[in-house]
DNA sequence: GAGAGACTACTCGGATACAGTCTGTCCGAGTAAATCCGG
DNA sequence: CCGGATTTACTCGGACAGACTGTATCCGAGTAGTCTCTC
């Protein structure tokens, strides 16, 4: 049970985008080259991100993504599901109905008791991660880093920028 | 990211195993009869369950599985981390450590600031899971189930239990 | 009747097979900006 | 100098292949009770 790659890919991309001034994109060319990854596969998370929503696309020369909403409104737990998916992380087959002594029928209706325990958690997680949007994580980001990194970052995505 | 359904079989297998009297074993074959499950791959589950030390096991007839400590000793998380590892479910690659602007070493030593709001949901998912017990397992279920099916099974189950 | 040996039923572990997902690559279709070319 | 046609650079989507994991089955080795057989 461990989260695809595309997911770290996804929440990476979407710090840089974060940071970029208003109108302008990037390619997944430069995202790729920036993060040191297969571009071709970087596309299919990037096209998940679309999909959900979280980016706008523009094609032709200087196209690329940029975020669809402001910073703030866009949390840890919206990118993850755009990748992973909104299913739970527990999938309850109901193997109870099996129970050899049950008569039709009883219990139906109410979820079972163990697949309630382990939503619970799924829900703790999934609250966990919609509580830091990519606004907070931008703060996190700038207090831990050396402005002189972010700064040579920056203009070297700008020169790239469309 | 979805767990295994030996997850599910594991937990169910154990909530029947806490409400066995004590010195009592049920086998591998009674578990997977009584839930529908094969039984050769169940057996797998279980094994889990005794490299962790969950469960307790003897050969021969009569043989098979019971808890290894109390109900209220065991937690979901135990369970859980038994069959699908302890490893969290976020991995951090380093990638930032590609950035073609950094220069040898910087801000190396701490965790990337992503990783770590990972890291935090996989802690309160677990958190979450370590909250419910084996025996308070057991009172959600008596609690629900009709009084006559939780007795069924039980002598279903004690006629084959060594 | 007692003890030793064979038998049985079970766990444990490894080997194997199959399907599905994850990772990664390749290519064609479509689009929008930039460029070129003729008037 | 201007407007239309071509080129270019990118996204999008599908097809494909390889590696890994999850699911499932089968079989041999080892163990602990039970049964049998002999004295």
């Amino acid at each position: 049970m461990i989260l695809k790659s595309q997911v770290e890919w996804a929440l990476h991309c979407c710090a840089i985008l974060a940071g970029l001034p208003a109108g302008r994109y990037l390619s997944t060319k430069t995202l790729a080259e920036f993060h040191g990854l297969p571009k071709e596969y970087l596309s299919k998370a990037l096209q998940s991100l679309s999909q959900a929503g979280l980016v706008d696309t523009t094609l032709g020369p200087n196209g690329g993504y940029r975020l669809a909403k402001a910073p703030a409104q866009i949390t840890f737990l919206d990118i993850v599901e755009a990748v992973e998916g909104k299913r739970r992380t527990f999938v309850c087959n109901e193997i109870r109905g099996n129970n050899p002594c049950k008569q039709n029928g009883s219990c139906d209706g109410k979820p079972c008791p163990i697949a309630r325990v382990m939503w619970d958690a799924d829900t703790a997680w999934r609250n966990s991660l919609a509580s830091v949007s990519l606004s907070a994580l931008a703060q996190l980001l700038s207090a831990e880093l050396p402005d002189d990194l972010l700064e040579r970052s920056m203009s070297w995505l700008m020169e790239r920028a469309g």
